[in-house]
DNA sequence: CAAGTGCTTCATTTTTGATTGAAAATTCCC
DNA sequence: GGGAATTTTCAATCAAAAATGAAGCACTTG
């Protein structure tokens, strides 16, 4: 059943189990409150992923696992969010490298069936893992250069420059320190 | 998503007194150490803005001004960088409204000259305050109309989604009380 | 081992969002 | 107020990022 839709309404009601024979294919206009809220929990996941830089169909995906009952295939979320298989294959890679989402067997299916982190908390560590760790760390890389430079500049410039690189250092220190911390406060 | 892009040679070696006498005007070969330490540091703050999901611009204007011994006008800044004049208007007035960077008047000239906050602390609250907080005060109304639709939803499916909803809330309550003591733990 | 199924990859297209620059607005000074 | 200097705005342009989907790979199974 391969269907090319125009945008406006992204998460699509589900086609399995209910027959919904109706005609309204396209965007059915009144939406059960299920629904409603399926799509409400997406969109939180939307504007969360974009507010930290990332696709929003990662937070498409992951929105739609996080609201399903059942593990869903990759087939089902594609179809669900009406995207391209390519996107859904590669967005749910990226998701499982952040531990948000992962593989759960379903006995008796070939495909491969996903469900979402339930725990917050780990989400985010797996964010911060992932995504700023690298930073911090090729940030020593660059402050170690700097040190180096600051051998290399006028004795007239040195001071000045020298407090801001102790500033940077600073700062980088203190992400390292806090990022575990921050992480310890969510409960979830 | 990890990177190490070349440093692109977007910042310019210095423009105003020496005449620029080279032919070479684009990207000088060698820099001097102190160049050097200055596109170092516009860099870090261009991979922050982007890692943060913010114009890259805006880490360059910001990085620029933090290495800058004394104020900068619009005009050195958009000649320094290579940037368009609206781009600098513009990356100013955001980084305004962060509370990065602030006019400091400089007596006799008429340009508005910019300085960068010094204090990452209050970069950080200012960014919260601007960036992060408007999300959570969405959410609020979001997790308030989620609340109500659940009223609706057939008793089969309530339980599920009401503990998902439960789960968004205490997520959106535990940001509301994280923010403040992340800022409170920076202490530059 | 051939055929079928599920998944990934990647060259291309599409979309998004940043950047530009000229025009309009504002500010300042005489 | 007139006019120059400075800044802001915004429609048009451009570049970066994301999405697409067909081709290819890897399993599994008959």
């Amino acid at each position: 059943m391969i269907e090319n839709s125009p945008p406006a309404c992204r998460i699509r009601t589900i086609k399995s189990a209910d027959a919904e024979a109706s005609a309204n294919a396209e965007c059915t206009p009144s939406l059960s409150a299920r629904e409603e809220i399926e799509r409400e929990v997406v969109d939180v996941f939307v504007r969360a992923a974009r507010l930290v830089g990332l696709p929003p169909s990662l937070g498409e995906i992951f929105g739609l696992l996080y609201v399903s009952p059942e593990p869903l295939t990759m087939e089902q979320v594609r179809l669900r969010l009406d995207i391209s298989l390519g996107s859904a294959s590669q967005g749910l890679r990226q998701l499982r490298a952040f531990r948000a989402v992962r593989v759960q067997n379903v006995p008796g299916e070939r495909k491969d069936h996903y469900v979402a982190e339930p725990s917050f908390r780990r989400l985010v560590s797996g964010f911060i893992e992932e995504e700023i760790r690298p930073h911090l760390e090729s940030g020593e890389a660059r402050l170690a250069n700097m040190r180096s430079l600051l051998e290399k500049v006028s004795t007239e410039d040195e001071p000045f420059l020298r407090r801001k690189v102790d500033q940077l250092e600073k700062l980088h220190k203190t992400g390292d320190k806090v990022l575990p911390m921050l992480v310890g406060l969510i409960k979830i």
